[in-house]
DNA sequence: TACCTATGTTACAGACCGGTCACACCGTGT
DNA sequence: ACACGGTGTGACCGGTCTGTAACATAGGTA
């Protein structure tokens, strides 16, 4: 297979992004450089000419991934310019499709699991990474005016992880089903305590957003919309 | 290396003894049959004359998880019988130590991740495990009266599963350093829409135990005792 | 044309891995 | 004394993996 799914690019934007895949469907010890090389319609050779290492081809693809994290984020602050809650909201919603999807998790989670040697070289990067996401996802609560922050950040993080693993090991009908309700929840329970600056309209748009979390099997809290209502 | 750490058992147990270890310390996938075989101070052949393929191996080392897991269980309703919210609580403090311990987080879970074929054995085992742990949990959390059980029940399965791999992707002092805090945080809130069963002794525990979370570097929401109170 | 760089092709080395075979050993019970 | 079941030993097979060497090709440029 000379020309694939990837035909115009460079080869070694092929390697990365082939790599890329592979290496989440198949984990980073499920795939081996023939394999990638093949997938990507180039070889063995050129391949080790840009990445001289299996650890060096792993840590550019996480860079990647983290590259394309950044862009998710700077996507919400387009969609919801000024609009910290809204953002919040935003990143709820895509942490649920990052949940289910197809169902492989982070990237940077997974290979953190997988490569259990505590000095692997891409152990940095998958630290520096979610360092990042949870000063971001930190910073944004506290842009919305929420009182603690940090706590809420912790919290979201925890439960975004524990979803995108949770659908690897309970599977898609387990706890992460819930994810958008628990998360949407939780904001809402924190942001009881804001700080009373801008969020008129994020608040409308929260209790919009609240109200059809999703559609779960298990519906024995059914119509139950969120945390602050049981307090 | 005749008679190691794991003497005088049976070369079966030693076997599983030493899998389980091995596979929790370096995966699945990182360990070999050999090794396995050094360290539990047999050979290759009486290993595969007690488990014909690694898949067996490791579908047997996961089953002795979910015993083990089991009997944390028995530990919280022997410590606390008919104390179902103290037992939440203890579960609380339990899930900490696993998400802190040696950092490997969930066996279950790692499995999960590492394995990406969705047709191996082990994926059963995980599932029906993962199924198991979360309606005990959820049986827990409706014997100790709490109105919205099953919700309480998946967001706490969320953190925890959130903290265990956290704390291989983020580190130690990641987030899931105030999985307690946070645990506490989530009951608390929920606890304010119990239906009013007897928990007068458990309520007291819980507030005890809120106030001192646990040695925090982080400590930007100082002496922030729960969620309950931002309300 | 001559050159140079990026790429392709083939073969190979060395290591490891899962798994099997044939055979020797050894304690126990009869 | 004997048989037997569980165990140990070493060699071995086929496969896959990472990584390298030597050589051939193509495309652009001076």
């Amino acid at each position: 297979m000379e020309d694939c799914a990837v035909a115009p690019l460079k080869p070694r934007e092929r390697i990365i992004s082939t790599a890329r895949d592979l290496f989440r469907k198949h984990g980073i010890r499920g795939i081996g450089v023939d394999a990638i090389a093949d997938v990507a319609g180039t070889n063995k050779m050129t391949l080790y000419r840009h990445f001289g290492s299996k650890d060096d081809r792993v840590v550019a693809c996480l860079r990647e991934v983290a590259r394309d994290a950044e862009a998710i984020w700077d996507g919400f602050e387009a969609a919801h310019p000024d609009d910290p809650l809204a953002q919040l909201h935003a990143w709820v919603r895509c942490g649920a499709e990052c949940a289910s999807g197809d169902g492989r998790g982070c990237d940077m989670a997974n290979v953190a699991v997988e490569l259990a040697e505590s000095d692997h070289p891409a152990r940095y990067v998958i630290e520096e990474f979610k360092t990042a996401q949870r000063d971001r996802l930190a910073r944004l609560c506290r842009d919305a005016g929420i009182a603690k922050a940090d706590l809420l950040a912790d919290t979201l993080s925890l439960l975004l992880e524990g979803a995108r693993v949770s659908r690897q090991s309970a599977g898609v009908e387990g706890p992460c089903a819930r994810f958008i309700t628990i998360g949407e929840a939780v904001i809402a329970a924190f942001a009881h305590g804001t700080k009373g600056r801008k969020h008129s309209r994020s608040q409308r748009y929260a209790a919009r957003k609240a109200k059809v979390p999703r559609s779960s099997p298990r519906s024995t809290t059914r119509g139950g919309t969120a945390l602050k209502s049981v307090r």
